[in-house]
DNA sequence: CAGAATCCGCGCGGATACTG
DNA sequence: CAGTATCCGCGCGGATTCTG
């Protein structure tokens, strides 16, 4: 079938401008690009930026989101160590979840993506229709 | 500092108006993070931050993508203003891939989070394998 | 060379109902 | 309050085939 995708250098005569050697290391840093991706993982980390909250307050913080997604949400940010579930014993329940310095770490690039996303939306959107407007006519 | 999000039910009447000011500007943008999200678009913008590439480039580049799924990344990028796509009428086809300033200027953020992740998806793989192991004692 | 078109599996995410 | 469990539609992305 098709032959196995070796990406390593193997023997890297070439001195310079091997992409291959590029590539590798961007397919495991998918991992953390697919956190991104998640509709709700950004905007709970930023949240959590401002200090620990509970499972409730980020409930209504968000209150568009359902509680299974938020459940889902957290749990694969804690499973990344991104951020800390503390569990009180006490009836009803309260758990409180807060970041870890991993978490903090990627909170200034985050921000940063965050930022520049809300700058240039409109100009997105712009971007966007005026690209389906020339595929209506054009083509 | 925290903000008190949950301003109350004052004004009643509004199913859902008061805690969207923080949500609506992220809902939006999630049209970008989306692009983040996608599984190539990083990578593509990343390769032509370095300057015009043809598809034929791209494809050797990355070489584990599908023709298919390049073109599909291209033309999302394009639709967006984040890339310049140039027709040259001969043949065989050349179709040349550029940065449009647009694109060029979120070169810069997207470096950055690419960076991060790669530094440190180690850390984050080596939490993922100390969470899965806990679920098997512990839970 | 640079695509368009078609088919399809799989996983994300929403809706809903139930529980310690 | 903070989950868990189940069902399900839809879209992403891979494989393949055909074309200007």
């Amino acid at each position: 079938m098709s032959r196995p995708v070796t990406d390593g250098q193997a023997t890297d005569s070439e001195p310079d401008s091997r992409p291959d050697t590029a590539l590798s290391p961007y397919c495991r840093a998918r991992d953390v690009l697919d956190r991104v991706g998640d509709k709700w993982s950004v905007y709970v980390i930023t949240l959590l930026g401002d200090g620990t909250k509970r499972f409730s307050e980020l409930k209504r913080d968000i209150h568009v989101i359902t509680q299974r997604m938020l459940t889902v949400t957290l749990r694969g940010l804690e499973r990344d160590g991104l951020i800390n579930r503390t569990v009180y014993p006490v009836y009803p329940a309260r758990v409180e979840y807060s970041l870890t310095p991993l978490g903090a770490s990627l909170l200034d690039t985050l921000r940063a993506l965050l930022t520049w996303s809300v700058d240039h939306v409109d100009r997105i959107d712009e971007a966007r229709q005026h690209y389906d407007d020339a595929v209506g006519t054009d083509r």
